[in-house]
This record gives structure tokens, sequence and C-alpha cells, in this order.
DNA sequence: TATTACTGAAATGAAAATTGTTACAGTTTA
DNA sequence: TAAACTGTAACAATTTTCATTTCAGTAATA
């Protein structure tokens, strides 16, 4: 849908908080939540949050609103986000990685490695989405008591 | 099976890098090939290859020779290595990550989000591991032409 | 219309993680 | 004893991640 590659490389927190942010605006619903709310449930910086809310928005998952009184909320029903989606907004890069440098062109092996990669972990990387279709938010959600 | 946590954070190359020291230690079985001759195909330090080799014998995958004509050699047949138990042996932590900072307690949110990440993690990485079950070394291999 | 409370975004810095390098003791072969 | 390795520690360089500050812009509201 929308892939911004400027800084990120897929990995630690991201998800983690992405998932924080929307499981507080599912909580809220019909209200619009300012960064600096969620980031002190999350506890990290408020800009920070800030920059996951510019991808979340982008990926389409939450709406904001600026001036006083602004924030962000859910741009859908916490029913029709999967923690795929999530995954999917937060995604960048190849999640189980590459080697940083190229590997030996001049090997049979190195030449066709990256190739091999790419094909194992598209699939694996279907099995994990598919898994993660299973749980919407609202599901998720519902498991706070 | 064993565990080093010492210095790593499951993340980047880890996984590609040791897939392919076994790859090559597949292509040439029979062989012990040095840590020299591993790097040059991956194109990263003797001794990063060295400190995967670590890990690699501590699960049982590869055995190592010291001396000279010393190097490393596959434990077992590729054919009962599945690419899991090469995710299983770089793996550590979660996959999908954490947020650094502990989420804030006072909140209903933030108190119980770790706990059920950790049972969405668990699910999905079962559903990744079943996929990368289906893949043995052997397999992997026989798609260098 | 001035104030207040936000977002958006840039720039910069600090901290942490990753990767690279050097060095050298120990092991085995010949 | 020399050569070619492994094993490991220590440290440096690089990259990535996270935090902080700052400020322009927007919208509500008193």
């Amino acid at each position: 849908m929308y892939c911004n590659n400027k800084n990120y490389s897929m990995s630690n927190g991201r998800f983690a908080i992405s998932v924080h942010i929307l499981t507080l605006l599912a909580s809220e619903p019909e209200q619009y939540c300012s960064s600096e709310y969620l980031s002190g449930s999350i506890n990290i910086n408020p800009v920070l949050v800030r920059k996951e809310l510019v991808n979340l928005r982008n990926h389409g998952l939450v709406i904001s609103k600026e001036g006083k009184t602004g924030g962000s909320t859910l741009a859908k029903s916490a029913g029709l986000i999967a923690m795929s989606d999530i995954y999917d907004a937060v995604r960048e890069k190849q999640f189980l990685g590459k080697s940083i440098n190229e590997p030996n062109p001049a090997c049979t092996i190195g030449r066709q490695i990256n190739q091999h990669l790419d094909d194992l972990y598209r699939e694996s990387e279907r099995a994990l989405m598919q898994s993660l279709d299973k749980m919407t938010l609202a599901e998720f959600l519902q498991k706070f008591s």
C-alpha cells in the first residue's frame, strides 16, 4: 500500500510500539488521543509516537487531527484491523535479514544465495502473515481486563 | 538445546550468515572448511565466521577441528538439518521485538501489553517454524546449479 | 485576536547494537 | 620447529535506534 523506506530498518520495537498505539486508540474509541498521552503509556518519547503515527496514517490505520483538541483515532473499526495489517505497516526489508555485505559473486554459493534466501523468506513470511491474520485488533483488546 | 545469550540480539544478518555457512559446508561434504574460506564467500570477517561457528557447534550443527588442516564440517547429513534448526540456533529474544522501555504499569494497556504480545509472538513464531520445517539444508543446496 | 494545546517535521545528539580488526595463545600436521 | 589452522579477547569503527530540542502550522476557545 505505502512504503516509507526512509530511516527505519524493520526490526525491533516498531511492531510492538504500533500495536501498543493502536490498542490504546481502540480502547478509547470516538476519542482523539494526543501523542503525549500515548507516549505516557508506552514510555517513549512523544516525537517517536508521532513518527509512528505518520506511518500508520500512511497505511490507512489511523486518522489524525491537528490543532487544539487534536490527536489520533482509528481510521476504521478495530474489528477490521488484523495484526497482519499492523505487521504489514511496519515491515520493511526482509524479516530474517541479509548480510550487510554482498556475497562473493565468484563463488557458486555466494552468487546465488540471496536469490534463494529471498524465496525462502517469501514463503515463511507468508506463513507468518497467515498466522497474524487470525487475530484482529478488537480481539487483541479483549484480552485486556 | 543450547543458548548463548552473550552479545547478540537476534536480528539482522545472523540467520543469513548461518545459512550461508551451512550451505557451503553442505556443498563440500567430507571436507573441513576453514573460516577463511567461508568468509571469502560470505564476504565478512573470518572472526565473525568463527563466532557463528561457535554457536552452530553449540547447537550440534557443525563440528570443528583445530590445528593445521583444521576447519569445520557438518555434524550431520544436510538432509537431517531443517531450516527451522538454523533459525532455532540463531534465534534470541522475540522475533518481532519489544519496546526497549518498560510500558507504564499505571496504565491498563501498558501493564498487560507485554504479556499479550508474548502470546501473540509465540503463536506466530510457531507458524514460522512450521514453514521453515519444510525445507532441509539438502533441499536448499539443490537449488544451486 | 491572543492564548492554548495540539500536530508535523527537521536537526541534532546520545546510546546501543552490529560489524570489523588486531593480536595472540593453543592445537595439529608434517 | 614451522605452517596453518581454531578460539578468544579486546577494542575500534560503523550503523541503527532512540531521545531531545526546537519551531512553524493548525484549530479551538476565551
